[in-house]
DNA sequence: CCTGGCACTCGGGCAGGGCGAGTGCCAAAA
DNA sequence: TTTTGGCACTCGCCCTGCCCGAGTGCCAGG
């Protein structure tokens, strides 16, 4: 166990480290913050840090910064999330209340994010399984092709082209389209499929059947494409703000981040309610190794809908991020419900 | 006037520097392209060639590298476009015949292009005001306020809701909706706004007029916001293999990037027909100053109804890039007018 | 347990020197 | 007139050695 004033040495360094990007040594510690002992019982905690793991040295005779381990204890135990100041409050107001449709709403956010904590920004969109059906709409592109147009209580739209066994009259086709949305309006995805199943019965001609079992299962099928979860990201140019050293730190984060299915995996990892914070390795994804990934569920109401966050080199402001991502979410939450 | 020659040194020191990304001196020069002179000759003609701001030395005594002026004048005269190989062209299908909506479409199309060209690639989105309405669709969230769903017949979407001044009854909605794709289905979205001008007086309760007047505002307006254009654009990892010097390099590029402002305006400029390549400098954006610009129009049947390209540096493979941009541009436009 | 002192380590930065690629010019050859 | 070989020169790059200073670990005394 760490007495009192060796966690107030490690916050020091991570603090100082955070700030000046350079190995924090004794006696510039001492200097900065009062700590009201010697850099020489600095360096004694210092030495205790580095046995634990917390702290580590680059090389021999230079400063110490923290391991992974060092932000987890500082994270966990250390550090609480900063609120925003009001300016940044009616920042984020004023910027997301202009949004026009969903679209808007998550570029808009990406781009908020990434204002904010001048890092990259990861956003998804809400998704498909956890939002209900607003509306189901069916049209005739030619006599053999019909369009399914799926619009979610998120204001998603999803279509589909669907190609019939056989031509589809125009009656029977609003007639399936009134009693599809008389069933499934209004309903949760996971609820659907037992709505539906017994449809095609209800109509007579066969040919008729065929094309409605075409149509359900092709809703089933978009209600169901999780792989079809999109996300959007932004505020890359931070990147360049990283390391000196480039190729090597920042590639794989690119790479990592044209990657959905990592984006996709890293977020959904989080857990449903409260912020996630993943710190160098801890990310499974070794591309990642060297960044930390604050991630946090939103939604419109109570439930999560999907999930948001941020990409940053484990050397961020872990307090002021987080209290952003926190912020946004909750915003992000509000103007879904209204809408 | 350049002699026959001397444009053939040109262009060997434009594919020299390309491929090595080094300096390019008039022996190495002699000895992997057999010019049939000596490297003295060589000399006389860089000399001139460097008189004439084609080509410029980084310091005394290096090799030379193109100037944007040396590019220019390759791609104009000396290169021509490289068709892809069959199995580029075998890739180009396989991996575009899978898409299952417009947004895969262009995802699966950023992807490719990055892919194929090794830079980063830029998709724009089938613009709205060259396409024409496959569908309007209308419902009712609440009595009092509509959603009004657009689908264009290159398969995009748009979505706005509407608050109505006075609720708006199911029949009359139905009335409304049938009317109004009596009217534009399947027209241009040119030919709309006086296509439904007169509808709101076809209504004759005051309160129905004033909700038509609104829907067919919304819609008008949703046809008209260009700025509306989406793009995509993938393959940002490409960048870090820019050169070495990259904070200075790469941090514009990305900002750039993310301005779809001014990608849109890059791509806008594209002339209406044809490939066009811009260089370095003749980029108006400063940002994207050492980068050229690869880009053409692509769409369903004859005409373009939206662009898209490559960026990469102005030192690129410029016959490779062109050909596989074009090859991807006319296999989009094909899939597109098959959906 | 804290503190001041001290010897030691090691990376970063700077200066100097050799190397080599590449140039420009010139006089001779084609 | 154009091409060629020769030659002196320039200058950036890289390697080396050096010094400096920040920072450490240890120890003896408070």
């Amino acid at each position: 166990m760490l007495s009192e004033r060796r966690l107030e040495v490690l916050r020091a360094i991570v603090q100082d480290y955070v700030g000046t990007e350079e190995p924090v040594g004794s006696k510039a510690l001492t200097e900065r913050h009062r700590l009201g002992v010697s850099p020489a019982t600095v360096r004694n905690d210092m030495a205790v840090l580095e046995e634990e793991g917390y702290i580590a040295q680059p090389h021999t005779s230079a400063g110490r910064i923290p391991t992974d381990k060092g932000y987890r204890l500082f994270v966990d135990r250390l550090a609480g999330v900063k609120p925003l100041s009001t300016p940044e409050r009616r920042a984020i107001h004023n910027f997301l209340d202009g949004a026009v449709d969903l679209d808007d709403v998550v570029g808009r956010t990406v781009r908020l994010l990434a204002q904010l904590t001048r890092q990259v920004a990861v956003v998804q969109y809400p998704s498909l399984t956890r939002s209900s059906i607003r509306h189901v709409e069916l049209l005739a592109l030619t006599p053999a092709r019909l369009m399914l147009v799926l619009i979610t209580d998120t204001g998603r739209v999803e279509q589909r082209v669907i190609d019939c066994p056989a031509p589809f009259g125009e009656t029977s086709l609003a007639d399936l389209r009134a009693r599809l949305n008389g069933r499934v309006g209004g309903r949760r995805f996971a609820d659907v499929p037992q709505l539906v199943q017994d449809l095609p019965e209800s109509f007579e001609e066969p040919e008729e059947r065929a094309t409605v079992s075409a149509v359900i299962a092709t809703l089933l099928e978009t209600l169901v494409e999780e792989h079809e979860e999109r996300l959007m990201i932004g505020g890359t140019a931070n990147l360049t703000r990283f390391g000196h050293d480039f190729p090597l730190t920042i590639r794989p984060v690119l790479e990592a981040l044209e990657e959905q299915v990592v984006l996709l995996k890293l977020l959904g990892e989080v857990k449903e309610s409260g912020m996630t914070v993943r710190i160098g390795h801890e990310n499974a994804y070794e591309g990642l190794n060297s960044t930390s990934v604050v991630s946090v569920g939103y939604g419109s109401g109570g439930e999560a809908v999907a999930k948001l966050g941020v990409v940053g080199p484990t050397r961020m402001d872990y307090p002021g991020t987080m209290g952003a991502v926190r912020a946004v979410a909750r915003y992000v939450g509000q103007i879904l419900a209204e809408s």
